[in-house]
DNA sequence: TCCAACATGGAGCGGCGTTCCAGTACTGGA
DNA sequence: TCCAGTACTGGAACGCCGCTCCATGTTGGA
């Protein structure tokens, strides 16, 4: 690590735009959200504020460029399409997916009821490889969410809307309505896969003590004991929610969506609904 | 403004934590999410920070104060359930609603499927409600996202949660399904929501100069200007999406969900699929 | 009447993002 | 070989932030 060959010269290598962003995500995922300061920026590439306001506009820029870095690698690793087999992920290690939870296949389907590379499957892919960078980054759900509700026309958002906006069009989805199940599909992953992550994400701030059945007992609890008269479903699916499992709730509600998507907008369909559902 | 009628009294009205949080609300509606300081609310209120501090742990839970007031404040405006006739939004102002955009009603439509009081329209009650309050107040979706990716067993949540639980629940969806059909629509609307609040927010931002028309135009050029080899898709519906209605696109997101969840969890439902859909 | 508990607000601390600018290494032309 | 110009660096410092400390004012119960 220690950069040893000459210390008269300025740096061993030169600071760039590319090796701040990856310090930063380095930063974010060492000490969340909180632990990405300009002063521990310097620390870390051993330099000043002025270098890094040499290549980077504010923090806000920063922030955004990192969340690029990640969404990026992550939807080049989803099999987006088949084109362009060169191209692996540019920055940020290729985010070690699954890991904790068990099942690294899409769960709950029996058996395909469509071919493995449907347009379904695909959108599974992309979702599931933001799901996993999400896994591997608590602090990208927020910031995901920040960026779309600030400036939706960041490099972000076209990106995601991209991969699945394909395969929606794949499906076979009308023209008109493309945008609309475009956009319900990237609002319902990007809205899961933050709730998701903060169930992961506070699991891991207490790694031995409690791990993610206690974290998820403890909330579960908590909704026990909202009042009756105000929350009476709430109570009611207090168990539910403890016994669920994150990826299996997340593809149940792709599935949703995409029932909705054939059911309304290809009316004439063979294939119809996905597979899943008990 | 200036409190006048007697000086060497402490102040005419005692401070208290609701009126902490309803400066909190002004300011952030008057100069966003930035505006809300400590030193601006001593201003606000007269006062000094060991006051403040003394009613409110903290910034966070300030803000989570706020956003949970002019959510419950939305939230018991749409009518969740018609019980509880008394009991009006406690601070907050009762959301401005519409204001710019042209139609109040939910648009789309052409004819009532259901009965008026359906769960479906008061499921979109419900998502309209939240939608309303976050054009009165553009830093919401912001801080909503906030709070649901941070801790999702806040006040904000389990609320949401429970209106439109509840109707899920009167769908006649089966028990073991509630939990993700109700939170696949809760991340639909929120998700939705907040990428339209930007819309309005940047709109906002130059009143007379720039109307919404030309943002939307602007944003769709911009579209049209990426790569056409990396972002085709993007490209195409571009066009789409400078022409589309946000509480008509907000609508058939919403009904996508819903034709999803009876479509897949109620196989021999009478009424199926929600109206709207060309 | 007194006093403990409640409530207040001014002063100030440490840390943040950001700016300023003197200085250092490379570059290409003379 | 020099030297001016450019690209880049990093230390010092500024203004504002959230937050804490604490002397002081107010009030309800004994």
């Amino acid at each position: 690590m220690a950069p040893r060959t000459r210390r008269p010269q300025r740096r061993t290598e030169a600071l760039s735009r590319e090796r701040i962003v990856e310090a930063a995500v380095e930063l974010l995922d060492a000490a969340g959200e909180g632990g990405l300061t300009f002063r521990a920026l310097t620390e870390r590439l051993a330099t000043g504020p002025g270098a890094i306001y040499w290549h980077v506009a504010n923090k806000g820029e920063l922030l955004d460029a990192a969340t690029d870095a990640v969404v990026a690698a992550a939807l080049s690793l989803a099999p987006a399409e088949p084109a362009k087999p060169a191209g692996p992920a540019e920055s940020a290690e290729p985010a070690e997916s699954a890991g904790s939870s068990g099942p690294t296949e899409p769960a709950g389907s029996t058996e395909p009821a469509e071919p493995p590379d449907s347009p379904q499957d695909k959108i599974r892919a992309v979702a599931f490889g933001l799901f996993d960078a999400i896994e591997g980054h608590p602090w990208l759900p927020t910031q995901l969410a920040l960026q779309l509700s600030r400036s939706p026309w960041g490099s972000v958002t076209p990106r995601i809307f991209e991969s699945i906006g394909r395969q929606v069009r794949a499906l076979g989805v009308p023209e008109g309505h493309w945008f609309t199940a475009t956009s319900a599909l990237v609002h319902y992953i990007l809205g899961a896969a933050g709730q998701n992550a903060a169930n992961t994400a506070s699991a891991r701030t207490f790694p031995p003590d409690v791990d993610r059945a206690e974290f998820l007992d403890a909330a579960s609890k908590a909704w026990e004991e909202l009042d009756p008269d105000d929350y009476p479903f709430i109570r009611a699916v207090a168990a539910e929610m403890r016994e669920h499992d994150d990826r299996e709730q997340f593809l149940a509600g792709i599935d949703l969506v995409l029932t909705g998507i054939t059911a309304l907008h290809l009316p004439s369909t063979q294939g119809g609904a996905p597979s899943s559902a008990t």
